[in-house]
DNA sequence: AGCACGCCGACT
DNA sequence: GTCGGCGTGCTC
């Protein structure tokens, strides 16, 4: 008997399931396999938990097939996804799937089929015609032709039959190959009439080996039907071989050795090796300024960690994942590494995984997902960035790839190491603590210094009659850099043309009609869009308030200022990137590439040119508005603001020019405006800690969010105001409860939103309490349409 | 999640 | 009297 987690996420199926093991397939079946089981009356995909002799049920239905050969997650998985579950309150089966690739992601198809020839003479006129040429007729033909009751009447009386069928999402990858059956010394024996045929053969007594169909009709200028001749002649045979998809095929990647460590380096590295030989389960902050190395110190503990005979993750934010940065792993670990990340198909990501699941890479690079890379003999975890928000998912199961590898090296006795210029203050809390060892490269390689950084108030300029969105000073180091042919870097956190179109005459601010959100300014199809929906709009000629005609565009986006620099600097040569230019596969390394060899004066971009950017010419990084996140409704706006800074600075004199830094702002006297200026962590560490502390938010408290959706605005106020009386009632009186409140957002699409925030040092309870509420709402949501969800660690409170 | 079962109002 | 609306409960 086995137990078996299906595959339909909801409340009352969050349970195992006992299915029996048929005869066939005992000993074939085993925990973390895939199978496919009969749930009511359809089949569903499922996954064992457990194999066990006994059952408290009576009645069980057998298992229909195996998915797999060999388990898709091996005893650790199983495990961490029972970690996963309670920590983040998510269901079983979102665990294991998160943890998968897609391409395990079961596909289901209806179907209904006429269960005999005869029948059809049986079959009410309306639907007959359905039938005539086939027996099987997809669902969504059925559902088409509006016939669904007749066919219902005749599924019940036993002439229709319905079909569920599971399928697999991706198939393996299979190329035909070529073998040649003649041996060189039986080629003269054989009687060869056409020239081509001969060719072929001659072909393979030099390269007797196999090769694969299509290089071998191309390399040779054949076609098929020559091959097909000698196949029918029984002179080369046709197999299929499964082959991996390779994203990195076509690219030639050169073999680099370890560089020499400077002292800093040498200094931090140790108590890692150190913790590596001993099997040790350390956590590490690995602090370094930009440009200081960190990664050469990746590189070696990853080494030493293949040296032994382990494997190693590398994460990376999403927008880091560039081909740069996964080729300085490919160049020093060659084909050892698997990478994984968004870009890549679904089909790709699955031969990936493949290869680290048939231990046929050391190390897997990539971004969020990669903590679940199925290694069995971790020997170290590393994660780049390690203040990234990317690394937390919003959706569930709402988990922080932070708090899985430092699960998953509790599990292996090995290192994790948190890497950043710019920790998050909660790392940087346990490290000065010493829950996680502190170590620090205060210095940038080859001694370059960080870059000058200077702050501009745009205040100032304004009062000053100058209304651009570049400020003099700016404006003349962009000028200076185009004439001395060094290039620049602008950056501005927003992307699309103008943040929200007004009328001037009342004020009025065009909204999206499902949100309570203002629309955004899209110059290229002059349409207007909301970025929670995907709502579009035109833009109206004349305010629909007032009637008046005086429609503006307001707040910078990047289209926007793209436009502007065609205008002051016609003969710069710009690179726009942001999401809208690089959503085609490629366009992001085609215009990073383009920006490096020299094809480009001035590169504008949004967050995504703040990381991993490290080219030698780039001495001028100007920052249009500094503000845009600050004043955001989030306990973190200040400490993302300083981080994003210090990020974006860090681009500027990395090599042998010199950096400058320009950074606009309407709010230079703001701290972490300022200290980003100072390039000053420690300070900026300090005064942030204090907020923290007089707001009594992370890390001096613990924060969970509750969330309630409906479309109906009093069902919403209803049910969060049960949650937080329910809250008062069961938590201790330490704990502080804010709300309920709308949702600084309080509407997207169509669904009102109230929020309760839970801030707690010390809740044994919670976990528990938390579980009952999602017990009490879960039957709700799928009965009324009411949502409630909680996030144990939330990072975004919008 | 799907699906069946079952109980009420609007029709042939 | 029957068809079809959707509220309720179950799936090993």
């Amino acid at each position: 008997m086995a137990k078996v987690i299906v595959d339909v996420p909801a409340k009352q199926t969050d349970r195992p399931f006992d299915y029996l093991i048929p005869a066939n397939l005992l000993g074939c079946i085993s925990p973390g396999m895939r199978v496919v089981v009969p749930f009511g009356p359809r089949k569903v995909q499922g996954f064992v938990v457990a194999v066990e002799t006994q059952s408290s049920f009576d009645h069980l239905r057998e298992i229909i097939e195996p998915m797999d050969i060999e388990p898709v997650l091996n005893e650790e998985l199983l495990y961490l996804s029972d970690w996963l579950t309670e920590h983040t309150l998510c269901y079983k089966i979102s665990a294991f799937q998160v943890m998968l690739p897609p391409a395990l992601k079961a596909k289901y198809e209806k179907k209904i089929k006429l269960k005999s020839r005869p029948f059809i003479h049986e079959l009410d006129e309306a639907i007959r015609p359905f039938f005539y040429e086939k027996d099987i007729l997809h669902w969504d033909e059925v559902l088409k032709s509006g016939q669904l009751s007749v066919f219902q009447k005749s599924t019940a009386a036993g002439k229709l039959e319905v079909l569920y069928e599971v399928k697999e999402r991706v198939k393996k990858k299979q190329v035909k190959m070529i073998t040649s059956l003649v041996k060189k010394e039986d080629l003269d024996r054989l009687e060869i009439k056409s020239g081509k045929q001969k060719q072929v053969l001659e072909y393979f007594a030099d390269n007797p080996e196999s090769i694969e169909r299509k290089y071998l009709l191309k390399t040779l200028n054949i076609s098929s039907s020559v091959l097909k001749s000698l196949i029918d002649k029984g002179w080369v045979e046709e197999t299929v071989k499964e082959v991996y998809r390779d994203p990195y095929e076509d690219r030639i990647i050169q073999k680099t050795e370890p560089l020499k460590l400077t002292n800093e380096q040498s200094a931090a590295i140790g108590p890692i090796l150190s913790s590596i030989e001993g099997e040790k389960h350390e956590v590490f902050l690995l602090y370094g300024v930009t440009g200081s190395g960190k990664t050469e110190v990746y590189l070696q503990s990853i080494q030493k960690v293949i040296a032994q005979g382990r494997e190693g993750i590398v994460l990376v934010p999403e927008i880091a994942l560039t081909p740069q940065m996964v080729n300085r792993f490919k160049s020093r670990f060659g084909d050892q590494v698997a990478v994984l990340h968004s870009g890549l198909s679904v089909g790709e990501k699955y031969d990936e995984w493949r290869k680290i699941q048939r231990k046929e890479v050391k190390v897997a690079v990539g971004a969020r997902s990669a903590i679940f890379a199925p290694f069995e003999n971790l020997g170290i975890i590393i994660i780049d960035e390690e203040h990234e928000t990317s690394y937390k998912q919003e959706d569930n199961p709402r988990y922080h790839a932070r708090d899985v590898a430092i699960e998953r090296g509790k599990r292996h006795q090995c290192p994790v190491v948190l890497g950043s210029a710019t920790p998050s203050l909660e790392t940087f809390a346990r490290a000065k603590k010493g829950v996680y060892k502190l170590l620090t490269l205060s210095r940038r390689m080859n001694d370059h210094n960080l870059p000058d950084v200077q702050i501009v108030d745009m205040r100032e300029e304004l009062r000053d009659g100058n209304r651009s969105m570049f400020s003099r000073i700016l404006h003349e180091k962009i000028e200076e850099r185009l004439v001395k042919k060094e290039q620049i870097v602008l950056f501005l956190n927003k992307r699309g043309h103008s943040s929200f179109v007004m009328c001037r005459d009342c004020g009025y601010v065009i909204q999206c009609p499902n949100c309570d959100i203002s629309l955004t300014y899209h110059r290229f199809n002059q349409q207007m869009k909301c970025h929670y929906c995907g709502y579009e709009a035109m833009v109206p000629n004349v305010c629909p308030e007032c009637g008046s005609d005086h429609i503006r565009y307001f707040g910078t986006g990047t289209q926007k200022v793209e436009e502007e620099l065609g205008k002051i600097f016609p003969e710069a040569r710009v690179i726009r990137m942001d999401v809208d230019t690089t959503s085609r596969k490629g366009a992001h390394e085609k215009l990073l590439t383009a920006f490096y060899e020299g094809k480009a004066d001035i590169l504008l971009g949004t967050q995504m040119i703040a990381k991993g950017l490290d080219f030698p010419n780039i001495t001028l990084v100007g920052v249009l508005s500094a503000d845009t996140m600050l004043h955001l409704p989030d306990f973190r706006s200040s400490e993302k603001t300083f981080q994003l800074l210090t990020q974006v600075s860090g681009r500027a004199g990395r090599h042998e020019l010199a950096g400058e830094v320009v950074i606009q702002t309407y709010s230079p006297e703001h701290y972490s405006i300022e200290l980003a200026g100072e390039q000053d962590f420690d300070k900026f560490y300090q005064r942030e800690m204090m907020m923290r502390k007089v707001h009594q938010y992370p890390p001096f408290y613990y924060i969970a969010l509750i969330t309630v959706h409906h479309e109906e605005l009093l069902k919403v106020v209803d049910t969060i105001e049960k949650i937080t009386r329910f809250l008062h009632s069961r938590l201790s009186r330490n704990t502080l409860i804010l709300g309920p409140v709308a949702s600084p957002i309080p509407r997207i699409n169509n669904k009102y939103r109230y929020q309760c925030l839970i801030k707690y040092k010390r809740e044994p309870g919670l976990t528990q309490i938390l579980k009952e509420i999602l017990d009490h709402y879960g039957k709700e949501a799928h009965t009324n349409g009411l949502q409630v969800s909680i996030d144990t660690n939330p990072f975004i409170l919008m």
